[in-house]
DNA sequence: TATAATTAGATTGTGCACAACTTAATTGCC
DNA sequence: GGCAATTAAGTTGTGCACAATCTAATTATA
């Protein structure tokens, strides 16, 4: 079972090329906001939580120092958001919104609305689908711990 | 409906960080083999049908010539692919499995059972995720035709 | 209380992923 | 047949994604 090595019976190309064509139908979307697809990501979390530091960020996004640290350069750069050091622990480093970071959260709103009317999908569908992706990282996750 | 945008709730971020730790997973399989995971996807189609040209590899993996071109230059270095120019049609770039490409594909069988065992899944949940996975990216394509 | 181990973040190097552009071959159309 | 439009690959530039390594701050412990 399962050990077909055709292209199209792996769920890893199914899911490698669902998450591509998925974020390609964000760029378009994106680019009024002046964002990439990761670095809405980065946005979602701080309107969410403003002031995390880039460990928890990190930890939230599954993306490493060596991606975020860029990433977050480029974020200052375009003036959505600063970087404080941490008071209690010098080597923490906080994230946090500029007003114009703050103020982009109105117009990101419509972003899913957008995206769920762009794949015609219902509620329930929705629902089923992102279970069935939290499902599948639970079961990575599940080999991971096991592996420890 | 939908409208959310917290994080966890996007289906866009569940899929991305799905398709990611997946890949992460495929990482220490493939090692052994030589192959990143893009590396890994040209092989399984050309084990598939050998001597297929450029254009219809970047068909099949949704990857345009600025990825391709310098990946198959990496498989050319390995030693597992080459490139031929197509007589007919001198445009055409056929890539054609070497024998030590063609003998790889003995230890590559092993690759699928080994991942999904690591995912620990049954036959069934895994053809339902399978077509969960399809159907998105035909919703997605039902966007991109409507648009045209 | 020195110093070893750990931790947070940054840097470097490799390999995608894709847009925009270039080059060369082919096809269409007059 | 001649020339514009199209097509296939390749190149360049930007931005992830991650392993490996480095630096500086903190914590643990001998």
């Amino acid at each position: 079972m399962k050990s077909s090595l055709t292209l199209e019976h792996q769920i890893c190309f199914q899911l490698y090329t669902a998450s591509k064509e998925l974020t390609r139908l964000y760029r378009p979307i994106l680019a009024p906001l002046n964002l990439t697809y990761s670095q809405y990501l980065v946005m979602l979390v701080l309107w969410e939580e403003d002031n995390i530091d880039l460990k928890q960020l990190g930890e939230r996004l599954t993306l490493d120092s060596g991606t975020l640290s860029p990433l977050v350069k480029r974020l200052i750069q375009i003036g959505y958001v600063e970087k404080v050091r941490a008071t209690d622990d010098e080597r923490r480093v906080l994230l946090s919104l500029t007003p114009s970071g703050s103020a982009l959260r109105k117009q990101a709103e419509e972003v899913p609305l957008k995206v769920s009317g762009m794949l015609n999908i219902d509620e329930a569908t929705y629902v089923a689908y992102m279970e069935m992706l939290i499902d599948i990282k639970a079961r990575l996750r599940a080999f991971g711990e096991r592996e420890e």
